[in-house]
DNA sequence: GTCTAAATGGTTATTTATGATTGTTATAAT
DNA sequence: ATTATAACAATCATAAATAACCATTTAGAC
């Protein structure tokens, strides 16, 4: 195979994928890491993706106003599988909510091209990345805009949102634990994503593993008030469990 | 074989298999390497194929570059003037409301600095851009988010509006006249313009001089309404008298 | 047969792509 | 916070592909 050849093979993996593994090019292409690294590193200049320690994730903000910084490190992945995973829930014609948070902006990728789709969200990056998508409507949560998560809070935010109705929310969050629920480590977000959770018909919690069982700061809302809890293949059997008793239904996304 | 025969032969294959090496050629058609490398520089030549180091992948599967054409020409200086101009009257503990637009967005590289200033926007761009300042809270004015524009929109929006209060309002238009007024291309813009104006002290209105005197398609409101227009100097001395008879002060910036 | 022009093949210096090694740095596990 | 592991950049080395040059073959014209 030659460079080009994996250079289209790679682009295109990452576009199905999200993110891919210098081992992934190693394997798919037979090539040496340092290879697939070079091939990674002159795609990353041309700006046709974002490097990260062992891969790349895809660019998918080259005139998004709101980008995240591209972290580099592995939890990028699960949220990438966590988010791919969460994308089949949501369909063509449905109203859905979508909260903040990295986990939550990744969905972007995967629902680009659904047709005559509802996102009302609280999430700037969300907002100016689905509205590339001319099939999809983005209703924007007004309010104070909260810099660090570039997404918007307060009372008038959680007014705002009263004014809608959607089949499903998916909200991210800093903690879940059976004993304390839904904790967030800014009381900020704790309104806003109340308000979510009373307007939308089912609940869909998206959090990587190494946050279940944990404490954050502020109490949100009790385990019961969500029905799906997607995470990656990093959770114990045992707690898929007792979750399950507790009445939440853990989905589980396959990290590659 | 025929060197007819071989250049059928190798589009087909490009065109099943997305790349071929000069190698391929040269078993598949007996001939040797330096052969099968004139093939393909001339198909590349005519643009069929495009070529690798060792073979050749086909035209479509290599991608085009996202070209940002960031230029700056005689209108955005006019922009750029009238911003600087406008930004005099926004201080420090303000709180003032800034519409979508090019014009206005060109404000925030003015006001950057301000301390303790309240910005409500309903422009995306403006929202992105002010909160990189920490002296500086944002509100964003919810709603639907019309993709052209980056802005909201809609009767959600105009109700959100209601919420506030502003010293000033700053706004942009596609046309103004004594006759007609504030005119506007879309009508989505229109109700929450009016909104704006309603909920401000004074009115700013940010125009370049080509729009002054010009109509659009949908009138928003009556001249009287806006308390300054801000311009660029290729306004005549005639047009700022006949403004001032209506009411309306003209703010000529100077254009370098 | 001889000539001409196009096509093809061989040789070599050069460029490009790839791989291996080593010390450093970033990430994950504890 | 500390340690172990994996990924990294930088360097050099190697192999393959290339361009440029000249030589040879082939097909058709006279």
């Amino acid at each position: 195979m030659r460079k080009q050849e994996r250079e289209r093979l790679i682009l295109q993996f990452l576009d199905e994928n999200g993110y891919i593994d210098v081992s992934d090019i190693e394997s798919k292409c037979s090539v040496s890491a340092i290879t697939a690294r070079r091939d990674l590193e002159k795609l990353a200049k041309l700006g046709y993706l974002v490097r990260t320690h062992g891969g790349a994730v895809k660019e998918e903000s080259v005139s998004n106003l709101f980008s995240f910084s591209k972290r580099i490190d592995h939890s990028t992945k699960k949220k990438i599988a966590i988010a791919k995973y969460a994308s089949q829930f949501i369909h063509d014609n449905d109203a859905i909510l979508m909260d903040s948070g990295t986990t939550i902006f990744r969905l972007c990728d995967f629902i680009q091209k659904r047709n005559d789709l509802k996102v009302i969200t609280s999430s700037l990056p969300v907002a100016s990345e689905l509205i590339k998508s001319p099939a999809i409507k983005v209703f924007l949560i007004g309010g104070e805009v909260f810099p660090d998560r570039r997404a918007t809070y307060g009372p008038i935010a959680s007014e705002h949102i009263s004014h809608y109705h959607a089949k499903k929310a998916f909200i991210g969050t800093d903690g879940v634990s059976i004993q304390s629920g839904i904790t967030v480590q800014d009381v900020n977000e704790v309104t806003r994503i109340k308000s979510m959770i009373n307007v939308a018909d089912k609940v869909y919690l998206l959090c990587d593993s190494s946050k279940i069982e944990q404490n954050s700061l502020f109490k949100m809302a009790p385990i019961s008030t969500i029905d799906y809890l997607i995470t990656d293949d990093a959770v114990s059997e045992e707690i898929v469990e007792k979750y399950k008793e507790a009445g939440v239904e853990i989905l589980v996304a396959e990290v590659e």
